[in-house]
DNA sequence: CGTCTAGGTTGACATCTATCAAAACAACGT
DNA sequence: ACGTTGTTTTGATAGATGTCAACCTAGACG
């Protein structure tokens, strides 16, 4: 579950984009569109989205699913979905330590997304 | 279409959110995860991110629909409602002039969003 | 007014998605 | 081995989404 060996993940942005010509500076081809999109599009549910900050900013830089899910008042499964859907867009990773799994932020793709984002005028 | 007057989008970025504590400095509120979460699903079809690009990029920060649309193999309305799509996140501007209809980035949200995901830590 | 062209709207359809209950799997404690 | 607790998978379902064809609207130009 954690490691995924060698290519098992859907989308493998840290070797699949040259990635992060800010999106306002060129146009972006469509290979790289459909490849970044999915990323955007796991951060596009409220729910991911605040998963996605809880774990970005929890202490240590990992947070247990058994901390994150009471957070919500949804079930169970349906936290374990979306958190495999933000570990299927490639933003975070999972680790089984016992009895407990946790996930982590990959801080390189957020980074990417950022810089797509970033306006090169400067302000 | 173009001047939304009042409040006439779903979503309000500009105003809505005291926004962009990065995401991984503090766990985002689930109000401002709301308002955010559109944003980024808006951007999560490669469609719309590359038409994104397109307007956000292109030469006096403005594109013509009729420049966009052959950039697809898509029908006219699709892409219309893409833009729609986009225009309703707050994401774009569109400005009839004449016979033709404009689209313009909405830089303050662009930077926004970056802000969210940039990560704190330098490097 | 009539008509052309650029865009948008409506309606329909196939696919995807968010959600839950129920079951399955994993690790720990007895 | 057995039961308990934490997490994921499976199956099902209501609702959202991407797409198109057909139709409608807005200007421009005679």
């Amino acid at each position: 579950m954690t490691k995924q060996s060698g290519a098992l993940t859907l989308i493998d942005l840290d070797t699949a984009t040259p990635c992060c010509p800010p999106l306002a500076q060129q146009p972006l081809p469509a290979e790289t569109a459909a490849v970044l999109a999915p990323a955007f599009k796991a951060l596009g549910d409220p729910v991911r989205l605040q998963l996605m900050s809880m774990i970005a900013s929890a202490p240590g830089g990992e947070a247990c699913v058994c901390d994150l899910t009471p957070a919500f008042e949804l079930s169970g499964p349906t936290i374990s979905h979306h958190l495999k859907t933000l570990r299927e867009a490639g933003l975070v990773d999972s680790e089984r330590r016992g009895t407990w799994v946790y996930y982590r932020a990959r801080a390189t793709i957020l980074r990417q997304l950022a810089g797509l984002l970033a306006a090169d005028a400067p302000s």
